[in-house]
RNA sequence: CGGGGCGUGGCUCAGCCUGGCUAGAGCGCCUGGUUCGGGACCAGGAGGCCGGAGGUUCGAAUCCUCUCGCCCCGACCA
């Protein structure tokens, strides 16, 4: 392609709309423009590139035997009815109404129209295992849309679903879907890691998350850099802090604690570290109470605390109901003496001794309480991993980072072939429910991390197998008559061998089109100037900004072998 | 949905508090010329119902009310 001829609206300046860094580029190398929140056009370098990135999916989804569908975006009410997530999604799902007053919805994701097919259309197990899967606009009506193509309400992502009448056929889907994420991304050139994520409230279900390590993320990360223990947050667990002392048991002690209700306050006043604390959270879950305990220094794990009591949402109680369960004010509660109500316990408390909790009395608290002797409860991993506590499978200290997820594989279950009725027969001719797995990869994301991972001050360094050329051919001097023949010709020439390359025929100095060149993260750049008198031209490696001078017949052979040894 | 910020040529912004000439600057754009290895220079030029509606006033980009949009923080996030 002409450069001349080509619409690429670059900026000089950042637009102030734009915070992350992905954004900006995005904007200023002409890559999208926005036409409202959360919602994007892609120009040509972006939709170039994004082809790129759909075509390494489609080939690897496609080595595995996954089949491609394209199914609507605009879904009948119904099928979501049926799964129970018309309602399960809430105000996330865009909705409309037909000219006859039906509703309609946008789909975000494709498990019922997928297992709609199924339903319709399997009848035995001879015809399973079956992997589906489509590259398809999602909508999802965020409540907070940002960071540019990071959180929008539009966006491409490539979903499969995976059929099969077991649960060890389920394994084999899930670990072939596990290695072509990690060929893609591979290909894509990015840096990322595979971790464990939270499955929900459902036991038993498997889960992964594809993440690229990124300040603009928003997905908080557990890692061990000792020996590559990887969690999502909301799962990632942390090794049992050991007990300060082992001291032996005292008899709890009431002591005043006039207007002192925070962990911080009670810790400040008594002048003990917060670790001596038990932090009590009280919680509604399905109409009833729940008491959970902490040390004072720890958080409470909402996912697992949610995972533990097997509901997938929960609620602060009401101060009022506070006082009516326990006599007391919120700042004076404690498991002491609490009955008829459930207890649940971060083991970090299990085996302490001689703690500090509330009273259950307005302004007191009680000294030499030790869990399991002064109080019954269930011990379970409750707490939030935080930088630095020990690592669960080595004892090195954890660290906690920022990432954006690209991709997500995750073990259904039976949670939508059951709902909805999907069944075949088996060898025994038995009716049997197949259990089901869903898989995604957010396609723009993959662009978008690999921007925030690949950049400098002076714009893109994509990785050549996603940018939207590979080989940029620049003639300094638009004026010189050899310049811009060696240039056309050896444009002629890459073209000819299968490289990507683009023209820089444009009649700007070449300050303006080296700063372009870079803005818009081209891999690779031959100058033609004024070192053609000694037959050469240079080549510049974008990434590194490494300049080679090569001999102008040796040009496109010198990028084929660049370009080949790093697919 | 709560809190904060911002809407003025294509982009970045000034002007607004303390109403008053034809609403400015830099960059970009167009024409001509000189240049040509890291966002050139000179000369000339085009381009703005100041987000929208209503109000106050002799007079509104500026003050008031309403409204729309966008950004950020929080809540939320299969």
């Amino acid at each position: 392609m002409h450069w001349s001829q080509l619409f690429i609206p670059t900026l000089r300046e950042n637009p102030a709309e734009a915070e992350v860094v992905s954004h900006q580029l995005l904007l200023r190398a002409g890559y999208v423009r926005q036409l409202g929140a959360g919602i994007y056009s892609y120009l040509y370098l972006a939709q170039r590139s994004l082809l790129k990135i759909v075509q390494i999916v489609r080939e690897e989804m496609d080595a595995i035997g996954a089949q491609e569908f394209l199914l609507p975006a605009l879904n009948p009410a119904e099928v979501w009815q049926e799964s129970g997530r018309w309602t399960g999604m809430g105000d996330n799902m865009f909705r409309l109404k037909d000219r006859f007053g039906r509703d309609l919805c946008l789909g975000m994701t494709h498990e019922e129209v997928m297992t709609t097919i199924a339903r319709g259309e399997l009848r035995s197990y001879k015809q399973l295992p079956q992997l589906w899967y489509q590259i398809q606009t999602k909508f999802r009506d965020e409540p907070r849309p940002k960071s540019g193509l990071l959180r929008v309400r539009q966006f491409t992502m490539k979903d499969s679903y995976s059929f099969d009448v077991d649960a060890a056929g389920l394994d084999v889907a899930y670990e072939k879907h596990r290695q072509a994420y990690c060929r893609i991304f591979d290909r894509c050139g990015l840096t990322y890691m595979v971790v464990e994520a939270d499955s929900g409230a459902m036991g038993g279900s498997q889960s992964h998350e594809f993440m690229v390590a990124s300040d603009a993320g928003e997905d908080l990360v557990a890692r061990c850099p000792a020996c590559g223990y990887a969690a999502n947050l909301e799962k990632a667990v942390s090794a049992r802090p050991p007990a300060a002392t082992n001291a032996e048991p005292l008899s709890p002690e009431q002591i005043h604690t006039p207007g002192q209700k925070t962990i911080s306050e009670v810790a400040a006043f008594l002048g003990v570290p917060e670790s001596e604390l038990i932090k009590s959270v009280v919680v509604v879950a399905g109409e009833k109470p729940v008491l959970a305990l902490l040390r004072g220094d720890h958080q409470l794990s909402e996912s697992k605390f949610a995972g533990a009591l097997g509901v997938s949402e929960f609620r602060p109680a009401h101060p009022e109901e506070i006082v009516s369960w326990f006599g007391a004010e919120p700042g004076s509660l404690g498991p002491v003496g609490v009955r008829n109500l459930r207890i649940l316990a971060d083991d970090a408390l299990q085996g302490r001794t001689n703690m500090i909790s509330g009273a259950n009395k307005t302004d007191y608290h009680l000294k030499n309480v030790s869990p399991g002797i002064d109080f019954q409860a269930e011990f379970l991993n409750l707490r939030q991993v935080s930088a630095g506590d020990g690592c669960i499978s080595c004892g090195g200290p954890l660290e906690v980072i920022k990432t954006v997820e690209i991709g997500h594989i995750f073990k259904l279950g039976y949670k939508y072939s059951s709902s909805m009725g999907l069944k075949v027969l088996n060898e025994s001719g038995e009716e049997i429910t197949p259990i089901m797995g869903s898989y995604g990869i957010g396609i723009e994301r993959i662009l978008t991390a690999a921007i925030e991972l690949y950049n400098d001050r002076d714009g893109m360094a994509l990785p050549t197998a996603i940018a939207p050329f590979q080989v940029v051919v620049t003639p300094v001097n638009i004026a010189d008559e050899t310049q811009n023949r060696v240039a056309r010709e050896l444009y002629a020439n890459l073209k000819r061998a299968g490289i990507d390359a683009l023209l820089d025929d444009r009649e700007e100095r070449p300050g303006v089109k080296f700063k372009d060149a870079d803005l818009i993260g081209i891999p690779y750049r031959i100058v033609a100037g004024k070192k053609l008198a000694q037959g050469m031209v240079e080549i510049v490696e974008r990434a590194g900004r490494k300049p080679a001078d090569v001999e102008i017949a040796g040009a496109v052979e010198y990028l084929r072998t660049r370009l080949s040894g790093r697919a």
